[in-house]
DNA sequence: AGCACGCCGACT
DNA sequence: GTCGGCGTGCTC
């Protein structure tokens, strides 16, 4: 029988040691040495023995195999962080499809950086003329890199050590050997940044409210019993979640735990920082896109040396190296950037569960508007629930109409305003009261649907809105289903039947055309285009610069405006009919948030919803406010068709430079999943909804199915064969549980 | 990171 | 010749 290799990552920090060594798996450990195991190899020409870690185990050796090595034993231990970390990539590779290497990548922060911060500095232990004296013996010996160094060390007292390898040209073992003749030492002044500036202000700490305190007490009874669960707050806005985490940390913080927050990606807003700051001072800190390679590092290190306790940040907060975590808050826990979009494509709520088990901590997920899973896995018994009805801060839900957008055009209204919003707007400009007018446009698929009567063209097989072509054919992106486009509607034979377009940039146009004398304030993806333009732009709003703010989703999430009275939605179709199964999902949450934004000061708000179909539950529950009766529709509609979290899918991308190829390739993978399917249901192969970027090629399909591990075992087995055939050029991604099929 | 190897000047 | 420091490159 043919041996067996181990891919083995060496347990060096060091950016060159960086890669995988292979050893041989001797006879005693075959079967028991598994993927993400901790082992001693021999290493070096000393062989030294050294720590290291299975990523990958195969039968071929890519190395010379008179050279290479075989594993000294098994470690078995789960206390290391680093342990930790690597079971946690093991379940990331399997859960969502991945190589070891990718895994280990987004687990463990960016090696690669550590030269840059590499605050080692050199210090001088001896006095000048002891210095001096050793210099010039130097000299006289010609060691001219000891001599180098100790001029440099007559004038300053420190010198980075950075500096000296690389300026002076002096190598680690000259350094090594003048530490030992005990004239410097080495000291690690890793100076970590902490890039939060401190600013603590006064603790104002609210008292809880009855349903605050019931939530806190009945968590921190559960985890002191040993009973580490997951709960879902569900709350509205502005009831007082925030609160509600901050004194589960501090519980937490007592009993020697730490905790992570994570929040969505652009929702980092200075406000929630500093309420966090505030509270536990230099003990947090935060993670977030605009900090370096570096910076990233600078705090895996601290958490690791214990340094914090706390740290905030966006999905990738979650693999921050705490010793022993306690809680793991996943606020606002419906959005959608809580999925990685690149591979391993993990969703950070699910992960944080994983993580959480491996520490045993808890898991607090919180929304005003809860992700359909957390909500369907809540009613199942797998979450707590709690619900927080009560708005803290005051202000009261604004009334909200829904204009019926083919009432509109039948009664000679052709314009994108509804009658109801001009109204109202002329009123608002009147009073001097400010509005918000919400584009909620996502993604270019151009979906077609009737003016007159609201119909939507739609997939027969999948029930998703079809897209438009240039061709003029009309095209489903999950089974790959198309007609041609019709000139007709075919519901009421009305020729108002076409795409829909609009930008941010016409509606202001539109809307100066209407009230010459307005000032806008455009928001969306060509006007935040720079770093802080963003805040500028909600700030010149907040003081009032302007009377009407335009923009895409990005204006409905976080900041209170006092004076904000009215919010118009202006299409809620636009989302409605994306093409993809959380459409309504995402349109109900988008409505709900930007209805929210009315009316939040002392003012009483309005809002109005635009829509060519005012009777879909997405639109009628969002004007009411009705989360409950959302998600009964919703749930139902995805257990009819078998979307998550009723149940699981696995999308199977495939990225081709040749159109064919790619095809052929899509097809083939296809066509084996279709004999394994067992009760399971394959949809496509279809060319992805934006079937070219980059002349890059995608096609995609999918396979449903309730059971998770016969689709994990489906993956494997298509990874098997893509390895067999070895195509030159493509490459195949997988995406579990779909977030974004776009 | 640590260790060996090969190069080069200095000293017996 | 040999000794010892110094830089380079490799480690399965």
């Amino acid at each position: 029988m043919g041996e067996l290799y181990a891919d083995v990552i060496v347990d060096i920090s060091h950016e060159k040691l960086d890669k995988s060594f292979q050893y041989l798996v001797p006879e005693k450990l075959r079967g028991t040495l598994d993927v993400g195991m901790c082992v001693t190899v021999p290493f070096g020409n000393g062989n030294k023995l050294i720590r290291g870690y299975v990523i990958n185990i195969g039968a071929t050796c890519k190395f010379d195999p008179a050279r290479t090595k075989a594993i000294k034993e098994i470690i078995k231990n789960g206390v290391e962080v680093e342990d930790k970390m690597m079971a946690l990539a093991v379940w990331i590779r399997r859960n969502y499809g991945c190589t070891m290497i990718q895994a280990l990548k987004t687990v463990l922060p960016a090696r690669q950086s550590v030269k840059k911060l590499e605050q080692k500095t050199i210090e001088r232990l001896m006095d000048k003329e002891q210095i001096l004296s050793l210099f010039g013996e130097c000299e006289r010996k010609k060691q001219t890199a000891k001599a180098r160094l100790l001029r440099e060390l007559l004038d300053q007292e420190a010198i980075p050590r950075e500096w000296v390898t690389m300026k002076l040209g002096v190598s680690p073992q000259t350094i090594h050997s003048l530490e030992k003749a005990g004239a410097i030492r080495v000291v690690s002044t890793s100076s970590f940044r902490n890039p939060v500036k401190l600013q603590r202000g006064e603790e104002s700490r609210n008292v809880l409210s009855q349903d605050q305190q019931t939530i806190v007490r009945e968590i921190m009874e559960d985890f002191d019993s040993g009973n580490k669960g997951t709960y879902l707050i569900h709350g509205i806005t502005g009831s007082g979640k925030t609160e509600v985490y901050m004194r589960l940390i501090e519980e937490m913080l007592a009993r020697g735990r730490q905790a992570i927050v994570l929040i969505p990606e652009i929702a980092l807003t200075y406000q929630t920082l500093l309420r966090f700051y505030t509270r536990f001072g230099d003990r947090v800190s935060v993670m977030n896109s605009t900090l370096s390679a570096g910076e990233k590092y600078d705090q895996c290190q601290r958490a690791k040396k214990g340094e914090i306790d706390v740290i905030i940040g966006p999905r990738s907060a979650l693999f921050t190296p705490f010793p022993n975590i306690g809680i793991i808050v996943v606020d606002e826990e419906h959005e959608s950037s809580y999925k990685s979009e690149s591979t391993p494509k993990y969703h950070a709520r699910e992960t944080a569960l994983e993580v959480a088990r491996l520490h045993g901590a808890s898991v607090v997920l919180g929304s005003a508007t809860p992700s359909t899973e957390a909500y369907y896995r809540a009613k199942a018994g797998d979450y707590r629930l709690f619900t927080l009805k009560e708005r803290l801060t005051g202000g009261s839900l604004p009334d909200v109409t829904v204009a019926d957008m083919r009432q509109e055009l039948k009664e000679g209204n052709r314009s994108i305003f509804s009658r109801r919003l001009q109204e109202l707007l002329a009123d608002r400009l009147q009073k001097g009261e400010q509005s918000i007018l919400f584009l909620n446009r996502r993604g270019y698929a151009g979906f077609i649907s009737c003016r007159s009567c609201g119909h939507v063209m739609k997939c027969p097989h999948c029930d998703v809105s079809l897209s438009e072509h240039a061709n003029g054919m009309l095209i489903c992106h999950y089974c790959g289903y198309r007609e041609p486009k019709p000139s007709l509607c075919p519901q009421c034979g009305s020729k108002y039947i076409s795409g829909f377009r609009a930008g941010t940039q016409q509606i202001e146009e539109k809307l100066k055309e209407m009230f010459p004398r307005v000032r806008t304030l455009r928001m969306d993806a060509d006007t935040t285009r720079t770093r802080d333009s963003y805040e500028q732009i909600l700030s010149a709003f907040s003081n009032g610069q302007a009377d009407v703010l335009i923009g895409t989703q990005m204006i409905v999430k976080g900041h209170d405006f006092p004076n904000v009275t009215l919010v118009g939605a202006l299409a809620a179709d636009l989302s409605l009919n994306v093409g993809d199964y959380r459409a309504g999902e995402r349109t109900f949450q988008l409505l709900t948030q930007a209805v929210g934004r009315a009316g939040r000061g002392a003012l009483k708000g309005e809002a109005v919803i635009q829509t060519y179909q005012p009777q879909h539950y997405a639109v009628v529950c969002a004007r009411d406010q009705d989360y409950e009766g959302f998600y009964r529709e919703e749930i139902l509609y995805r257990e009819m068709l078998g979307y998550p979290p009723a149940s699981h899918m696995l999308g199977v991308q495939i990225f081709a430079r040749d159109e064919d190829g790619g095809r052929r390739l899509a097809e083939t993978l296809a066509f084996d999943v279709k004999e394994k399917l067992e009760g399971m249901t394959l949809i496509g192969p279809a060319p992805a909804a934006v079937g070219r970027i980059n002349d890059i090629f995608r096609f995609v399909f999918y396979v449903k199915g309730t059971n998770y591990d016969k689709l994990i075992s489906i993956k494997d087995s298509l990874e098997e064969r893509i390895q067999t055939m070895q195509p030159a050029g493509e490459s195949v991604q997988f995406d579990f549980d779909p977030v974004n099929t776009l």
